[in-house]
DNA sequence: CGAATAGTGTCTCTTAGACACTATGTC
DNA sequence: GACATAGTGTCTAAGAGACACTATTCG
Protein backbone atom coordinates (compact mmCIF):
# COMPACT_ATOMS: atom_id res chain seq x y z
CA UNK A 1 0.00 0.00 0.00
CA UNK A 2 1.31 3.60 -1.03
CA UNK A 3 0.57 6.84 1.07
CA UNK A 4 -2.11 8.87 -0.73
CA UNK A 5 -0.52 12.80 -1.05
CA UNK A 6 -3.12 14.05 0.46
CA UNK A 7 -2.48 11.76 3.95
CA UNK A 8 0.40 11.98 6.08
CA UNK A 9 1.20 8.50 7.55
CA UNK A 10 1.93 9.70 11.02
CA UNK A 11 -1.48 11.47 10.81
CA UNK A 12 -3.27 8.22 10.88
CA UNK A 13 -6.81 8.00 11.92
CA UNK A 14 -6.72 5.34 14.89
CA UNK A 15 -8.50 2.80 15.11
CA UNK A 16 -8.69 -0.41 17.57
CA UNK A 17 -8.32 -3.57 16.51
CA UNK A 18 -10.30 -6.26 18.15
CA UNK A 19 -10.49 -10.31 17.36
CA UNK A 20 -13.63 -12.34 17.93
CA UNK A 21 -13.58 -15.73 18.35
CA UNK A 22 -16.52 -18.16 17.34
CA UNK A 23 -15.95 -21.03 18.93
CA UNK A 24 -18.46 -24.26 17.82
CA UNK A 25 -18.79 -27.41 19.99
CA UNK A 26 -21.30 -30.39 19.47
CA UNK A 27 -23.05 -30.91 22.34
CA UNK A 28 -25.53 -34.02 22.17
CA UNK A 29 -26.16 -33.71 18.47
CA UNK A 30 -26.42 -30.07 18.59
CA UNK A 31 -24.22 -27.46 17.21
CA UNK A 32 -23.27 -25.28 19.92
CA UNK A 33 -21.35 -21.87 19.85
CA UNK A 34 -19.42 -20.44 23.05
CA UNK A 35 -20.73 -17.01 24.34
CA UNK A 36 -20.10 -14.84 27.30
CA UNK A 37 -22.44 -12.08 29.16
CA UNK A 38 -20.96 -8.74 28.60
CA UNK A 39 -19.41 -6.93 31.53
CA UNK A 40 -19.74 -3.85 30.30
CA UNK A 41 -21.82 -1.00 29.07
CA UNK A 42 -22.92 -0.90 26.37
CA UNK A 43 -25.50 -3.79 26.70
CA UNK A 44 -23.88 -5.22 29.77
CA UNK A 45 -25.43 -8.40 30.67
CA UNK A 46 -26.17 -9.72 27.29
CA UNK A 47 -24.46 -12.51 24.72
CA UNK A 48 -21.96 -11.63 23.03
CA UNK A 49 -18.68 -13.47 21.41
CA UNK A 50 -15.49 -13.42 23.48
CA UNK A 51 -13.04 -11.28 22.07
CA UNK A 52 -11.13 -8.16 22.83
CA UNK A 53 -8.36 -5.79 21.90
CA UNK A 54 -5.17 -6.94 20.14
CA UNK A 55 -2.52 -5.60 21.88
CA UNK A 56 0.99 -3.97 20.67
CA UNK A 57 3.02 -6.79 20.81
CA UNK A 58 1.14 -9.82 19.44
CA UNK A 59 -0.48 -11.18 16.24
CA UNK A 60 -4.02 -11.28 15.47
CA UNK A 61 -3.57 -15.39 15.90
CA UNK A 62 -2.14 -14.88 19.04
CA UNK A 63 -4.82 -12.27 20.27
CA UNK A 64 -7.26 -14.80 19.12
CA UNK A 65 -5.48 -17.37 21.24
CA UNK A 66 -5.25 -15.63 24.24
CA UNK A 67 -8.57 -13.68 24.49
CA UNK A 68 -10.25 -17.20 24.11
CA UNK A 69 -8.22 -18.17 27.03
CA UNK A 70 -9.12 -15.06 29.05
CA UNK A 71 -12.96 -15.20 28.44
CA UNK A 72 -13.66 -18.64 27.75
CA UNK A 73 -11.22 -20.52 29.91
CA UNK A 74 -10.46 -22.61 26.50
CA UNK A 75 -6.85 -23.08 25.72
CA UNK A 76 -5.69 -24.28 23.10
CA UNK A 77 -8.36 -25.13 20.40
CA UNK A 78 -8.27 -28.00 17.77
CA UNK A 79 -8.91 -25.68 15.12
CA UNK A 80 -8.50 -21.57 14.76
CA UNK A 81 -9.10 -20.00 11.34
CA UNK A 82 -9.42 -16.33 10.26
CA UNK A 83 -12.95 -15.46 8.60
CA UNK A 84 -12.99 -11.92 7.70
CA UNK A 85 -12.96 -8.48 9.18
CA UNK A 86 -15.47 -6.01 10.46
CA UNK A 87 -15.03 -2.18 10.37
CA UNK A 88 -18.22 -0.94 9.39
CA UNK A 89 -17.95 2.99 11.44
CA UNK A 90 -20.82 2.50 13.36
CA UNK A 91 -20.43 -0.89 14.59
CA UNK A 92 -19.12 0.05 18.06
CA UNK A 93 -20.96 2.60 19.12
CA UNK A 94 -18.09 3.40 21.66
CA UNK A 95 -15.70 4.17 18.88
CA UNK A 96 -14.10 2.91 15.67
CA UNK A 97 -13.66 -0.52 16.17
CA UNK A 98 -12.23 -2.64 13.30
CA UNK A 99 -12.79 -6.65 14.07
CA UNK A 100 -10.97 -9.83 12.87
CA UNK A 101 -13.12 -12.99 12.98
CA UNK A 102 -11.72 -16.12 13.85
CA UNK A 103 -13.81 -19.35 14.42
CA UNK A 104 -12.21 -22.24 16.40
CA UNK A 105 -13.30 -26.24 17.62
CA UNK A 106 -13.42 -27.26 20.89
CA UNK A 107 -14.39 -31.02 21.19
CA UNK A 108 -15.60 -30.99 24.41
CA UNK A 109 -16.57 -27.90 26.60
CA UNK A 110 -15.24 -28.18 30.27
CA UNK A 111 -18.05 -28.08 32.63
CA UNK A 112 -19.01 -24.74 33.76
CA UNK A 113 -17.21 -23.31 30.86
CA UNK A 114 -15.42 -19.94 32.10
CA UNK A 115 -12.45 -18.93 32.60
CA UNK A 116 -11.12 -17.27 36.07
CA UNK A 117 -11.31 -13.98 34.24
CA UNK A 118 -14.82 -14.49 32.63
CA UNK A 119 -17.47 -13.23 34.13
CA UNK A 120 -19.62 -16.47 32.57
CA UNK A 121 -19.26 -17.83 29.47
CA UNK A 122 -22.11 -20.72 28.31
CA UNK A 123 -22.55 -22.72 24.89
CA UNK A 124 -25.93 -22.04 23.26
CA UNK A 125 -27.32 -23.55 20.15
CA UNK A 126 -26.23 -21.88 16.95
CA UNK A 127 -29.42 -22.33 14.99
CA UNK A 128 -31.34 -20.99 18.57
CA UNK A 129 -28.83 -17.54 18.42
CA UNK A 130 -29.27 -17.10 14.58
CA UNK A 131 -32.97 -17.53 14.68
CA UNK A 132 -33.00 -14.42 17.12
CA UNK A 133 -32.60 -11.59 15.16
CA UNK A 134 -31.23 -9.15 18.45
CA UNK A 135 -29.79 -12.65 20.36
CA UNK A 136 -26.23 -10.69 20.22
CA UNK A 137 -25.75 -7.02 19.41
CA UNK A 138 -23.43 -5.37 17.67
CA UNK A 139 -22.85 -7.00 14.45
CA UNK A 140 -22.40 -10.36 16.11
CA UNK A 141 -25.22 -11.91 14.26
CA UNK A 142 -23.82 -11.20 11.10
CA UNK A 143 -20.42 -12.37 12.16
CA UNK A 144 -21.50 -16.15 13.68
CA UNK A 145 -23.39 -16.46 10.54
CA UNK A 146 -20.19 -15.84 8.28
CA UNK A 147 -18.43 -18.15 10.92
CA UNK A 148 -21.20 -21.07 10.40
CA UNK A 149 -21.00 -20.83 6.77
CA UNK A 150 -17.33 -20.91 6.94
CA UNK A 151 -17.31 -23.93 9.13
CA UNK A 152 -19.48 -25.84 7.28
CA UNK A 153 -17.34 -24.80 3.79
CA UNK A 154 -14.71 -26.48 5.59
CA UNK A 155 -16.04 -30.03 6.44
CA UNK A 156 -16.96 -30.42 2.74
CA UNK A 157 -13.05 -30.19 1.46
CA UNK A 158 -10.89 -30.11 5.08
CA UNK A 159 -10.71 -33.20 7.81
CA UNK A 160 -11.63 -30.18 10.50
CA UNK A 161 -14.76 -32.02 11.25
CA UNK A 162 -12.43 -34.79 13.48
CA UNK A 163 -11.41 -31.80 15.52
CA UNK A 164 -15.20 -32.03 17.02
CA UNK A 165 -14.26 -35.65 18.23
CA UNK A 166 -12.80 -37.18 20.98
CA UNK A 167 -9.46 -38.84 20.54
CA UNK A 168 -10.83 -41.94 19.91
CA UNK A 169 -14.39 -41.75 18.17
CA UNK A 170 -16.49 -43.67 16.03
CA UNK A 171 -17.56 -43.33 12.30
CA UNK A 172 -21.00 -42.90 13.71
CA UNK A 173 -19.77 -40.08 15.96
CA UNK A 174 -18.22 -37.91 13.25
CA UNK A 175 -21.04 -38.80 10.86
CA UNK A 176 -23.23 -36.81 13.33
CA UNK A 177 -20.79 -33.59 13.60
CA UNK A 178 -21.53 -33.26 9.92
CA UNK A 179 -25.21 -33.83 10.62
CA UNK A 180 -25.08 -30.77 13.33
CA UNK A 181 -22.68 -28.80 11.33
CA UNK A 182 -24.81 -29.14 8.06
CA UNK A 183 -28.04 -28.94 9.80
CA UNK A 184 -29.11 -32.29 7.57
CA UNK A 185 -29.27 -36.08 7.94
CA UNK A 186 -26.99 -38.31 6.33
CA UNK A 187 -27.12 -41.92 4.97
CA UNK A 188 -25.41 -44.23 7.47
CA UNK A 189 -24.20 -46.52 5.59
CA UNK A 190 -23.04 -44.70 2.83
CA UNK A 191 -21.25 -42.05 4.76
CA UNK A 192 -19.34 -44.96 6.47
CA UNK A 193 -18.07 -46.16 3.33
CA UNK A 194 -16.89 -42.82 1.57
CA UNK A 195 -15.09 -41.87 5.06
CA UNK A 196 -13.30 -45.00 5.19
CA UNK A 197 -12.56 -44.95 1.02
CA UNK A 198 -10.98 -41.18 1.80
CA UNK A 199 -7.03 -41.66 2.24
CA UNK A 200 -5.87 -40.46 5.50
CA UNK A 201 -9.06 -39.04 7.32
CA UNK A 202 -9.50 -41.51 10.13
CA UNK A 203 -7.18 -44.51 10.91
CA UNK A 204 -8.33 -47.46 12.67
CA UNK A 205 -7.36 -47.98 16.23
CA UNK A 206 -8.48 -52.04 16.82
CA UNK A 207 -10.30 -51.00 19.16
CA UNK A 208 -14.46 -51.28 20.00
CA UNK A 209 -16.30 -48.89 21.84
CA UNK A 210 -17.41 -50.53 25.12
CA UNK A 211 -20.91 -50.11 26.54
CA UNK A 212 -23.51 -48.37 24.87
CA UNK A 213 -26.56 -49.81 22.94
CA UNK A 214 -26.30 -52.00 19.97
CA UNK A 215 -23.23 -53.28 18.33
CA UNK A 216 -20.51 -51.72 19.91
CA UNK A 217 -18.43 -49.65 16.65
CA UNK A 218 -14.98 -49.82 15.61
CA UNK A 219 -12.89 -46.72 16.73
CA UNK A 220 -10.63 -44.82 14.67
CA UNK A 221 -8.27 -41.75 15.35
CA UNK A 222 -8.03 -38.65 12.95
CA UNK A 223 -5.89 -39.41 10.18
CA UNK A 224 -2.82 -37.52 8.26
CA UNK A 225 -4.63 -35.99 5.48
CA UNK A 226 -6.03 -32.33 6.41
CA UNK A 227 -7.60 -31.74 3.04
CA UNK A 228 -10.96 -34.65 1.60
CA UNK A 229 -10.14 -35.68 -1.74
CA UNK A 230 -12.44 -35.78 -4.04
CA UNK A 231 -14.65 -33.50 -1.84
CA UNK A 232 -17.48 -34.34 0.40
CA UNK A 233 -20.25 -32.34 -0.90
CA UNK A 234 -22.96 -31.23 1.58
CA UNK A 235 -26.47 -32.72 0.42
CA UNK A 236 -28.36 -29.17 -1.00
CA UNK B 1 -16.62 -8.62 22.19
CA UNK B 2 -15.91 -7.50 26.40
CA UNK B 3 -13.32 -5.45 27.26
CA UNK B 4 -10.83 -7.70 29.80
CA UNK B 5 -11.09 -6.24 33.49
CA UNK B 6 -7.59 -5.44 33.28
CA UNK B 7 -8.27 -2.79 29.58
CA UNK B 8 -9.42 0.00 29.69
CA UNK B 9 -11.75 0.77 26.56
CA UNK B 10 -10.61 4.04 26.23
CA UNK B 11 -6.57 3.41 26.71
CA UNK B 12 -6.87 0.60 23.29
CA UNK B 13 -3.72 0.31 21.83
CA UNK B 14 -3.58 2.87 18.49
CA UNK B 15 -3.63 0.81 15.03
CA UNK B 16 -3.60 1.98 11.98
CA UNK B 17 -6.22 0.13 9.14
CA UNK B 18 -5.59 0.35 5.76
CA UNK B 19 -6.78 -1.89 3.19
CA UNK B 20 -4.97 -3.54 0.10
CA UNK B 21 -6.47 -4.50 -2.94
CA UNK B 22 -5.62 -7.50 -5.87
CA UNK B 23 -6.86 -6.46 -8.76
CA UNK B 24 -6.57 -9.12 -10.98
CA UNK B 25 -7.05 -9.20 -15.16
CA UNK B 26 -6.56 -10.96 -17.81
CA UNK B 27 -4.04 -10.05 -20.75
CA UNK B 28 -3.67 -11.91 -23.54
CA UNK B 29 -4.12 -15.52 -22.10
CA UNK B 30 -2.01 -14.70 -18.95
CA UNK B 31 -3.23 -13.63 -15.39
CA UNK B 32 -2.21 -10.35 -14.44
CA UNK B 33 -2.09 -7.97 -11.17
CA UNK B 34 -2.34 -4.25 -11.04
CA UNK B 35 0.61 -3.26 -8.71
CA UNK B 36 1.55 0.63 -8.49
CA UNK B 37 5.27 1.51 -7.73
CA UNK B 38 5.28 3.24 -4.35
CA UNK B 39 5.92 7.22 -3.92
CA UNK B 40 7.26 7.04 -0.55
CA UNK B 41 9.83 5.21 1.83
CA UNK B 42 10.08 2.44 2.70
CA UNK B 43 11.10 0.76 -0.61
CA UNK B 44 10.36 3.96 -2.66
CA UNK B 45 10.12 2.80 -6.36
CA UNK B 46 9.48 -0.65 -5.68
CA UNK B 47 6.18 -2.76 -6.53
CA UNK B 48 3.14 -2.55 -4.24
CA UNK B 49 -0.32 -3.40 -4.40
CA UNK B 50 -2.46 -0.57 -4.17
CA UNK B 51 -3.97 0.36 -0.66
CA UNK B 52 -4.24 2.96 1.97
CA UNK B 53 -5.37 3.77 4.83
CA UNK B 54 -9.06 3.74 5.91
CA UNK B 55 -10.45 6.60 6.96
CA UNK B 56 -12.80 7.22 9.55
CA UNK B 57 -16.29 7.77 7.91
CA UNK B 58 -16.29 5.29 5.32
CA UNK B 59 -16.51 1.37 6.23
CA UNK B 60 -13.80 -1.34 4.69
CA UNK B 61 -15.15 -1.69 1.47
CA UNK B 62 -15.46 1.75 0.41
CA UNK B 63 -11.97 2.22 1.31
CA UNK B 64 -10.64 -0.76 -0.88
CA UNK B 65 -12.92 1.26 -3.52
CA UNK B 66 -11.84 4.78 -3.25
CA UNK B 67 -7.75 3.64 -2.83
CA UNK B 68 -8.58 1.54 -6.02
CA UNK B 69 -9.68 4.74 -8.12
CA UNK B 70 -7.36 7.08 -6.61
CA UNK B 71 -3.69 4.41 -6.99
CA UNK B 72 -4.53 2.93 -10.38
CA UNK B 73 -7.63 5.16 -12.03
CA UNK B 74 -10.04 1.74 -11.61
CA UNK B 75 -13.16 2.97 -11.08
CA UNK B 76 -16.07 -0.11 -10.20
CA UNK B 77 -14.91 -2.95 -10.78
CA UNK B 78 -16.80 -6.25 -11.76
CA UNK B 79 -15.97 -7.43 -8.63
CA UNK B 80 -14.47 -6.84 -5.17
CA UNK B 81 -14.59 -9.22 -2.38
CA UNK B 82 -12.58 -9.60 1.33
CA UNK B 83 -10.52 -12.03 1.79
CA UNK B 84 -8.54 -11.78 4.87
CA UNK B 85 -6.46 -9.54 7.48
CA UNK B 86 -2.95 -9.15 7.71
CA UNK B 87 -1.85 -7.73 11.31
CA UNK B 88 1.36 -9.40 12.43
CA UNK B 89 3.27 -6.62 14.48
CA UNK B 90 6.96 -6.03 12.85
CA UNK B 91 4.23 -6.59 8.98
CA UNK B 92 5.47 -2.27 8.45
CA UNK B 93 8.35 -0.87 9.69
CA UNK B 94 6.88 2.38 9.85
CA UNK B 95 4.04 1.57 12.82
CA UNK B 96 1.54 -1.17 13.46
CA UNK B 97 -0.86 -1.48 10.91
CA UNK B 98 -3.80 -4.03 10.37
CA UNK B 99 -4.51 -4.38 6.68
CA UNK B 100 -7.36 -5.79 5.23
CA UNK B 101 -7.17 -7.34 1.34
CA UNK B 102 -9.96 -7.20 -0.86
CA UNK B 103 -9.28 -8.67 -3.92
CA UNK B 104 -11.20 -7.53 -7.53
CA UNK B 105 -11.70 -8.42 -11.19
CA UNK B 106 -11.88 -5.55 -13.94
CA UNK B 107 -12.07 -6.78 -17.61
CA UNK B 108 -9.85 -4.82 -19.22
CA UNK B 109 -7.39 -2.48 -17.64
CA UNK B 110 -7.30 0.94 -19.87
CA UNK B 111 -3.96 1.36 -21.39
CA UNK B 112 -2.02 2.79 -19.50
CA UNK B 113 -3.32 2.37 -16.53
CA UNK B 114 -3.04 4.88 -13.51
CA UNK B 115 -5.13 7.23 -12.11
CA UNK B 116 -4.91 10.88 -11.64
CA UNK B 117 -3.09 10.95 -8.82
CA UNK B 118 -1.63 7.82 -9.63
CA UNK B 119 2.72 7.62 -9.40
CA UNK B 120 2.31 4.90 -11.92
CA UNK B 121 0.37 2.00 -11.93
CA UNK B 122 0.96 -1.73 -13.65
CA UNK B 123 -0.30 -4.47 -14.60
CA UNK B 124 2.31 -7.42 -14.01
CA UNK B 125 1.48 -11.66 -14.80
CA UNK B 126 0.79 -12.91 -11.41
CA UNK B 127 3.36 -15.79 -11.68
CA UNK B 128 6.06 -13.87 -12.59
CA UNK B 129 5.33 -12.01 -9.56
CA UNK B 130 4.91 -14.69 -7.16
CA UNK B 131 7.60 -16.74 -8.54
CA UNK B 132 10.02 -13.84 -7.21
CA UNK B 133 9.46 -13.52 -3.41
CA UNK B 134 11.12 -10.21 -3.18
CA UNK B 135 9.43 -8.96 -5.97
CA UNK B 136 6.63 -7.41 -3.09
CA UNK B 137 7.96 -5.77 -0.34
CA UNK B 138 5.78 -5.68 3.20
CA UNK B 139 3.64 -9.14 3.67
CA UNK B 140 2.30 -8.49 0.11
CA UNK B 141 3.65 -11.88 -1.03
CA UNK B 142 1.31 -13.26 1.03
CA UNK B 143 -1.27 -11.43 0.18
CA UNK B 144 -1.11 -11.93 -3.31
CA UNK B 145 -0.70 -15.55 -2.88
CA UNK B 146 -3.59 -15.82 -0.48
CA UNK B 147 -5.78 -13.76 -3.08
CA UNK B 148 -5.13 -16.03 -6.02
CA UNK B 149 -6.24 -18.19 -3.82
CA UNK B 150 -9.57 -17.28 -3.14
CA UNK B 151 -9.90 -16.09 -7.34
CA UNK B 152 -9.23 -19.70 -7.76
CA UNK B 153 -11.61 -21.40 -5.78
CA UNK B 154 -13.92 -18.44 -6.45
CA UNK B 155 -13.90 -19.81 -9.90
CA UNK B 156 -15.21 -23.29 -9.28
CA UNK B 157 -19.01 -22.43 -7.31
CA UNK B 158 -19.80 -19.15 -8.48
CA UNK B 159 -20.19 -17.44 -11.72
CA UNK B 160 -17.11 -14.52 -11.30
CA UNK B 161 -15.19 -15.99 -14.39
CA UNK B 162 -17.84 -13.93 -16.63
CA UNK B 163 -16.51 -10.22 -14.43
CA UNK B 164 -13.29 -10.95 -16.34
CA UNK B 165 -14.75 -10.78 -19.71
CA UNK B 166 -16.24 -8.25 -22.07
CA UNK B 167 -20.18 -7.58 -22.17
CA UNK B 168 -20.37 -10.28 -24.81
CA UNK B 169 -17.87 -12.69 -25.09
CA UNK B 170 -17.79 -16.20 -26.77
CA UNK B 171 -17.47 -19.72 -24.38
CA UNK B 172 -14.18 -19.86 -25.39
CA UNK B 173 -12.89 -16.16 -24.12
CA UNK B 174 -14.81 -17.86 -20.45
CA UNK B 175 -12.08 -21.05 -20.77
CA UNK B 176 -9.32 -18.88 -21.74
CA UNK B 177 -10.53 -17.13 -18.34
CA UNK B 178 -10.23 -20.47 -16.07
CA UNK B 179 -7.17 -21.48 -17.86
CA UNK B 180 -5.23 -18.08 -17.20
CA UNK B 181 -6.81 -18.55 -13.28
CA UNK B 182 -6.27 -22.01 -12.64
CA UNK B 183 -3.17 -22.17 -14.73
CA UNK B 184 -4.53 -25.37 -16.67
CA UNK B 185 -5.49 -26.81 -19.86
CA UNK B 186 -9.70 -27.54 -20.12
CA UNK B 187 -10.84 -29.71 -22.85
CA UNK B 188 -12.77 -27.32 -25.22
CA UNK B 189 -15.56 -29.50 -26.14
CA UNK B 190 -16.53 -30.74 -22.53
CA UNK B 191 -16.22 -27.15 -21.23
CA UNK B 192 -18.69 -25.81 -23.68
CA UNK B 193 -20.63 -28.60 -22.82
CA UNK B 194 -21.00 -27.66 -19.37
CA UNK B 195 -21.01 -24.69 -19.34
CA UNK B 196 -24.36 -24.76 -21.70
CA UNK B 197 -25.65 -26.72 -19.08
CA UNK B 198 -25.51 -24.87 -16.37
CA UNK B 199 -28.50 -22.34 -15.76
CA UNK B 200 -28.29 -19.00 -15.31
CA UNK B 201 -24.50 -19.11 -16.03
CA UNK B 202 -24.30 -17.32 -19.81
CA UNK B 203 -27.25 -16.21 -22.00
CA UNK B 204 -27.25 -16.10 -25.60
CA UNK B 205 -26.73 -12.82 -27.32
CA UNK B 206 -27.76 -14.81 -31.15
CA UNK B 207 -24.83 -12.74 -32.15
CA UNK B 208 -21.88 -14.09 -33.81
CA UNK B 209 -18.52 -12.36 -33.66
CA UNK B 210 -16.95 -11.43 -36.87
CA UNK B 211 -13.27 -11.80 -38.12
CA UNK B 212 -10.95 -14.24 -36.84
CA UNK B 213 -9.50 -17.40 -37.64
CA UNK B 214 -11.90 -20.24 -37.63
CA UNK B 215 -15.77 -20.46 -37.24
CA UNK B 216 -17.19 -17.36 -35.50
CA UNK B 217 -18.53 -18.51 -32.14
CA UNK B 218 -21.49 -17.51 -30.46
CA UNK B 219 -21.21 -14.93 -28.19
CA UNK B 220 -22.98 -14.65 -24.69
CA UNK B 221 -23.67 -12.31 -22.22
CA UNK B 222 -23.06 -13.00 -18.41
CA UNK B 223 -26.32 -14.99 -16.57
CA UNK B 224 -28.60 -14.05 -13.68
CA UNK B 225 -27.10 -17.02 -11.65
CA UNK B 226 -24.10 -16.13 -9.30
CA UNK B 227 -23.54 -20.03 -8.27
CA UNK B 228 -22.46 -22.85 -10.19
CA UNK B 229 -24.49 -25.75 -9.73
CA UNK B 230 -23.03 -28.54 -9.39
CA UNK B 231 -19.40 -27.06 -8.90
CA UNK B 232 -17.15 -26.88 -11.23
CA UNK B 233 -14.17 -28.72 -9.79
CA UNK B 234 -10.51 -27.19 -10.52
CA UNK B 235 -8.69 -30.18 -12.18
CA UNK B 236 -5.95 -31.62 -9.83
C1' DC C 1 -36.00 -63.43 20.97
C1' DG C 2 -36.39 -58.19 19.43
C1' DA C 3 -34.45 -53.62 19.52
C1' DA C 4 -30.68 -50.89 18.49
C1' DT C 5 -26.71 -49.62 16.35
C1' DA C 6 -22.62 -50.83 13.22
C1' DG C 7 -20.94 -52.32 9.00
C1' DT C 8 -21.15 -54.21 3.96
C1' DG C 9 -22.84 -54.76 -0.57
C1' DT C 10 -25.59 -53.72 -4.73
C1' DC C 11 -27.88 -51.07 -8.04
C1' DT C 12 -28.90 -46.87 -10.51
C1' DC C 13 -28.31 -42.26 -11.94
C1' DT C 14 -25.38 -38.47 -12.69
C1' DT C 15 -21.18 -36.30 -13.82
C1' DA C 16 -16.34 -35.81 -15.49
C1' DG C 17 -13.43 -36.39 -18.96
C1' DA C 18 -11.23 -38.55 -23.23
C1' DC C 19 -11.91 -38.08 -27.68
C1' DA C 20 -14.07 -38.38 -32.29
C1' DC C 21 -16.59 -36.03 -35.35
C1' DT C 22 -19.11 -32.18 -37.61
C1' DA C 23 -19.67 -27.03 -38.73
C1' DT C 24 -18.22 -22.71 -40.49
C1' DG C 25 -15.30 -19.29 -41.14
C1' DT C 26 -10.42 -17.42 -43.55
C1' DC C 27 -6.57 -17.93 -46.62
C1' DG D 1 -8.56 -27.27 -50.89
C1' DA D 2 -5.93 -26.67 -46.05
C1' DC D 3 -6.24 -24.70 -41.69
C1' DA D 4 -8.23 -22.85 -37.68
C1' DT D 5 -11.54 -22.47 -34.37
C1' DA D 6 -16.43 -23.55 -32.75
C1' DG D 7 -19.75 -26.75 -31.52
C1' DT D 8 -21.91 -31.65 -30.83
C1' DG D 9 -22.02 -36.40 -29.69
C1' DT D 10 -20.49 -40.80 -27.70
C1' DC D 11 -18.33 -43.77 -24.62
C1' DT D 12 -16.39 -45.00 -20.14
C1' DA D 13 -15.20 -44.65 -15.48
C1' DA D 14 -16.03 -42.81 -11.01
C1' DG D 15 -18.91 -41.01 -7.53
C1' DA D 16 -23.43 -40.09 -5.02
C1' DG D 17 -27.15 -41.83 -3.00
C1' DA D 18 -31.20 -45.18 -2.19
C1' DC D 19 -31.63 -49.10 0.07
C1' DA D 20 -31.24 -54.02 1.32
C1' DC D 21 -28.87 -57.00 3.93
C1' DT D 22 -25.67 -58.80 7.53
C1' DA D 23 -23.26 -58.36 12.21
C1' DT D 24 -22.99 -57.76 17.09
C1' DT D 25 -24.27 -56.13 21.21
C1' DC D 26 -28.00 -55.58 25.25
C1' DG D 27 -32.09 -56.55 27.72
Amino acid sequence: MTVPDDYDPRAFPPFAVTVDIVVFTIDNGVLKVALIERAEEPYKGSLALPGGFVRPDENLREAAIRELAEETGLHSPEHLEQFGAYGDPDRDPRMRIVTVGYWAIVPDLPEPVGGTDAASARTVSVTDVLGDKDALKFDHHEILSDALERARNALEDTTVATDFCDDEFSISDLRKVYEAVWGVELDQGNFQNKVLEIEGFVEPTGQRRIGGRGRPPELYRAGSADRIEPPFRRPR
